[in-house]
RNA sequence: GGCCCUAUGGUCAAGCGGCUAAGACGCCGCCCUCUCAAGGCGGAAACGGGAGUUCGAUUCUCCCUAGGGUCACCA
């Protein structure tokens, strides 16, 4: 195994759904191969007919495709160790099976599903090896006539078998724990016990990179390798990602197929990353990696032991970062369906387009998901009901009375004013507060409410206005102006004096 | 229940015999600030328990405890 070159296998079942526990087997599945040159091969197990899903196939291409996966060999673009889809090697595993019952290493099985079923109702632990001992011409003579039946493995009855495994180190187990496994089924398909033995090592995988639940089952594999003679891969078990429940992560716990990560607003470049360090750590303090950086930076040895939680937090905080580091054209333009489906594309008052690039930046630093883009918004398409309580804001000394006499001063220029744009609205609202020696905050507070009629909105002021437009803006400064003026009227002749002096 | 695995803050996780036990997320506080965010600074927060080995254990060994995985004609 030395000196070969590296080949690695994704081994997923065509079930629908690419569960993030499978995508990052896969990823440090590309990650052992790539980080040592070697080729990271696509296989399809799909030897349970049952649980076949119609499309799964293009979700496993999909996904792989959009995360950056790229397989050296696989189904859809061939290779030299084909086919990839087991049910197409089909023909393959029989002849393996029968050479191991030759060597007195299989036998045939006859046992009745309805048997099997009642052993394990009864306290019976694993099948009895009710068959093992069927002499072989018998066996044969009840194949040829025509019944139904299994071939299982013929395990040793005493002894231990053991492996290493790069992570977990030696493991070893009684020979009597392990149970006489079904290699081929009834319906001629085998078992992925089988199958995966006979694919590994006829796809010459140097490097077995799968989830720690195969730990205990991996003793079995190594019986068979043992049993052919085949040289035994280098095994790498990873850690079990698990829910908040500290259970291994399942449909159950939520979104936790890739899919549905996406839908919630994930980058994938985000999910990859995160992904990557559950379980595993480059040694140092890097947390942000692109794939082409894991695969400078992977190591086996950085493979965690112990489970780790799936934390939403954490994986909000990698997607935000992503977020802030995107492209000024990036951003516009993922984010623009979001906007759409909240405030459309088009201002409702002239059906002008909103400056996309103006919300999509003010967005920008407060986004956790790109589904929440569109919250918050709706004050852009229609300003809610004024409040005089807004125009309060204790640390900004602002007051109602103080805010519709900043609002008249202000409203004139506004009217005029020449660069109707961030800078330009900027500039003269900070030009006015210079002026007249008082906080930025005294006149952005009063233009923001006017504007908004909102306590809190995604941008300030100033990029609110000017995605307004002036006209729009003016309208709306007016409208507030009339409703403080009326505010402040009939708190004076409610109480008899003025109540904002 | 048998077997197997695991065990550092709430979470991820560094540490691989001697450290004031990193860092990140989250949380809290302060600063900055045109609201909220973002950003900056700071804070609270951990070696499951017990025996050994050793001059010295988070680190090595054993036991306990606690979690998890696995025991299919599923992968």
């Amino acid at each position: 195994m030395t000196d070969r070159r590296v080949r690695t296998r994704f081994a997923p079942s065509p079930t629908g759904y690419m569960h993030v526990g499978n995508l990052r087997t896969a990823i440090f599945e590309y990650l052992v191969a790539k980080s040592q040159g070697g080729d990271f091969i696509l296989r399809i197990e799909d030897t349970d007919q049952e649980r076949i899903v119609e499309g799964s196939l293009e979700i496993i291409y999909q996904t792989l495709e959009t995360v950056g996966l790229r397989h050296d060999e696989g189904p859809d673009i061939g290779g030299a160790y084909g086919p990839y889809i087991q049910s197409e090697r089909l023909e393959l595993y029989l002849p393996y099976a029968e050479q191991l019952v030759e060597a007195g290493h299989a036998y045939y099985c006859f046992c009745s599903q309805e048997r099997l079923r009642s052993l394990r109702d009864s306290d019976q632990l694993g099948y009895d090896r009710h068959c093992r001992d069927i002499p072989p011409e018998e066996a044969r003579r009840r194949v040829a006539a025509g019944e139904s039946w299994v071939i299982r493995q013929k395990m040793p009855t005493s002894g231990v078998t053991g492996f290493t495994d790069e992570v977990f180190g030696y493991i070893e187990v009684s020979n009597t724990e392990l149970e006489d496994q079904i290699l081929i089924k009834s319906d001629g398909f085998p078992t992925y016990n089988f199958a995966n033995v006979i694919d590994d090592h006829t796809m010459k995988i140097t490097h077995v990179v799968r989830g720690s639940e195969y730990l205990s089952s991996t003793p079995k594999y190594q019986l068979l390798y043992e049993a052919f003679g085949f040289e035994s891969p280098v095994y790498i078990h990873l850690p079990l990602i698990l829910g908040s429940d500290r259970l291994k992560l399942s449909k159950r716990h939520g979104a936790t197929g890739f899919q549905d990560l996406v839908e919630e607003g994930y980058l994938p470049e985000a999910i990859i990353n995160y992904l990557a360090l559950l379980g595993w750590s480059p040694g140092d303090e890097r947390e942000i990696f692109s794939l082409s950086d894991l695969e400078r930076s992977f190591t086996i040895s950085g493979i965690n032991k112990a489970p780790a939680v799936f934390d939403y937090d954490k994986l909000n905080w990698f997607n935000s970062t992503y977020i802030k580091a995107m492209s000024h054209e990036d951003l516009r333009e993922t984010l623009r369906p979001y906007i759409d489906a909240s405030i459309g594309l088009k201002r409702p008052y002239d059906d002008a387009p909103w400056d996309l690039e103006i919300i999509s930046e003010m967005l920008r630093a407060r986004l956790e998901r790109l589904t929440d883009a569109g919250t918050g918004l709706a004050f852009l398409r229609e300003l809610p009901p004024h409040d005089t309580e807004l125009y309060f804001h204790k640390k900004m000394k602002t007051s109602p009375e103080q805010s519709l006499d900043i609002l008249e001063r202000l409203r004139p220029s506004l009217a005029v004013l020449d660069d109707w744009s961030t800078g330009g609205i900027y500039a003269f609202l900070t030009d006015f507060a210079r002026r007249n020696e008082i906080k930025n905050g005294q006149v952005m507070w009063p233009c923001r409410i006017a504007c908004t009629n909102t306590q809190v909105t995604p941008g300030g002021a100033v990029e609110i206005m000017a995605l307004l437009g002036r006209e729009e803006s003016l309208r709306r400064i007016d409208s507030a102006t009339i409703n403080l003026r009326t505010a402040r009227n009939t708190e004076g002749e409610k109480d008899g004096s003025s109540h904002y002096n």
